[in-house]
DNA sequence: ATTCAGTTGAAAATGATTGTCAAATACCCC
DNA sequence: GGGGTATTTGACAATCATTTTCAACTGAAT
């Protein structure tokens, strides 16, 4: 049997320390929106976000800023899901990568991708000076296997 | 001075030979806008794409199938772009990871990635039965240096 | 040349995203 | 703790992107 690592969401203090450290206001409406995504292991997508929302009285356009603005903060990493759909899930800003299962959609990041000696590699062959790259593992968790 | 090397674009007979063996048509359309892709390096979205043909009388809706029936069948490829945009390139069948240059976008391709101990640590850690990765890199391209 | 399933284009229908603005509210200062 | 102010919010409209529909057309097999 091999050993699992479960993905532990960032902690709820995070926002209000974020927002403080580049002065953006901490709202209810903020905490609600990324307490909800902190709760999904699988994260959501914009669309599911949205009527998710307005049942408790949160406009539409209220959820879109707000997931742009989490995005930009590093709260929330946004997954290409195998299927194409953009789904956003709780992070913390850092480098991250998800892992993420085809079944059930629940993800787990890391944090060690091996990418330096790749990119050194590129960097020699093509000419490019590499800057960045997005990774995106995709398998079937324990449970969907 | 790193040596450096250019994207070539998949041959023009590639769409004749794929569409033979996975039974659909070419048609005209299928040819003219799989050759608009071909001939740029950096790709299109499909909002460009759809632009550039209807001066050509191909309707959007066409271009819309055609871009879909070309990424299934593995000749184009949709790339991420670090904006956030969503770019396809003429591509060929197979496991190929885009270079992409931040400044003018131009695409260069590459086969080893280095994933295989990652994605097996990743297993022995997680549990996952790992099925794939969608892995893009990011830099500026000699020009644009 | 004929045939016919697969493909196309125009238009409408749908769906997703962004903009506007008056009302509400977080938070700084006292 | 309460008041003032710049930010944020929600309803609605406007915009933009994508999918559907269907009659006409066309590639390719015979």
């Amino acid at each position: 049997m091999p050993q699992t690592r479960s993905y532990e969401p960032p902690p709820r203090e995070m926002l209000r320390d974020v927002c403080r450290e580049s002065g953006v206001r901490l709202t209810n409406q903020r905490e609600q929106i990324w307490d909800s995504f902190r709760r999904k292991r699988r994260g959501m997508s914009i669309t599911e976000a949205v009527e998710a929302h307005e049942k408790r009285g949160i406009g539409l356009s209220t959820v879109y800023r707000t997931v742009a603005l989490l995005e930009e903060l590093g709260l929330l990493r946004r997954i290409h899901d195998h299927a194409g759909e953009h789904r956003y899930i709780a992070s913390r800003p850092g480098h991250f990568h998800p892992l993420v299962c085809r079944s059930c959609g629940v993800v787990v990041e890391f944090e060690s991708c091996g990418m330096g000696p790749v990119e050194r590699m590129l960097a020699a062959e093509t000419g490019f000076a590499i800057e960045g790259h997005d990774l995106e593992v995709h398998g079937r968790c324990p449970k969907c296997q």
